[in-house]
DNA sequence: TTGACATATTCCCATATGAGCATGCATTAT
DNA sequence: ATAATGCATGCTCATATGGGAATATGTCAA
């Protein structure tokens, strides 16, 4: 038997849509790849890094299948595959009940607040509502 | 003149929010803690994970605002912020229109596909629509 | 005051990167 | 064939963590 995970030290980034996306130059280039396919030497110069620094980026993105290439002679064009981060909309999307609920709850105790007395500084007794 | 920043070496990390919720232990606490507060012990038992560890990513979500914390006695009660996610929701809902894109796209051409040979396997001549 | 509890911090270690530089590999031009 | 062009990789360095163990802090109980 071979053990295949001794110690994982720090978890594994660029493993996943999630690790790929947080970092702030991918998510710059995954904005420039959603309309339409760009080649690399494009990226470079719309990014500012040097042409490596795309590359390896890049080759997170290809690894998470968050971006697709196509190859035209010498060149590579890149897109972004806008349906690999469906899943990461997903994931948020289940806080958003959360988040009405808090914003509904402020406006509620803004409007008490308001029919208790009109205009005047809240001075906060306690809440029923919890 | 004073240059802060003298060389990034590895962009920081769990210095916002994408960053925090890259963390799949993270993003578990955060569900975890979505519907109602716990204090740390209950989130350790529910995780797995030990004391320590559990503190320490309370403390980065803590830093990033994805978590509120509330002392009751020697416990404190975390609860998740769901409002802080609503930025990632929002990022990642600017592809959404992509991906629609991206399935009207397959949908189409399997429409068409069904009308020039019903019941055949796709021949993939030319796209007339790029 | 002395302890027991609940959490947060600190230390140390192994590992994962990101950036910069140099180099390897195709593919096209001459 | 040879050079030039466009990218991908490999290597080194500095830094950021995450996990585990030990320790510090803060609060309530006896």
């Amino acid at each position: 038997m071979s053990m295949h995970y001794v110690s994982v030290a720090r978890a594994r980034t660029t493993s996943d849509a999630f690790n790929a996306v947080a970092e702030p130059r991918r998510r710059q280039i995954l904005l420039y790849l959603a309309h339409d396919e760009r080649q690399v030497g494009e990226i470079v110069e719309a990014t500012g890094l040097n042409q490596p620094s795309v590359s390896k980026h890049l080759g997170v993105l290809r690894r998470v299948n968050l971006v697709r290439v196509r190859r035209n002679g010498r060149h590579r064009l890149y897109r972004t595959n806008a349906a690999a981060i469906r899943p990461l909309h997903e994931w948020t999307q289940t806080f958003e009940q959360y988040w009405r609920h808090q914003l509904i709850r402020v406006k509620e105790r803004a409007e008490a607040a308001m029919k208790r007395e009109p205009s005047a500084s809240d001075s906060p007794r306690f809440d029923p509502s919890r």
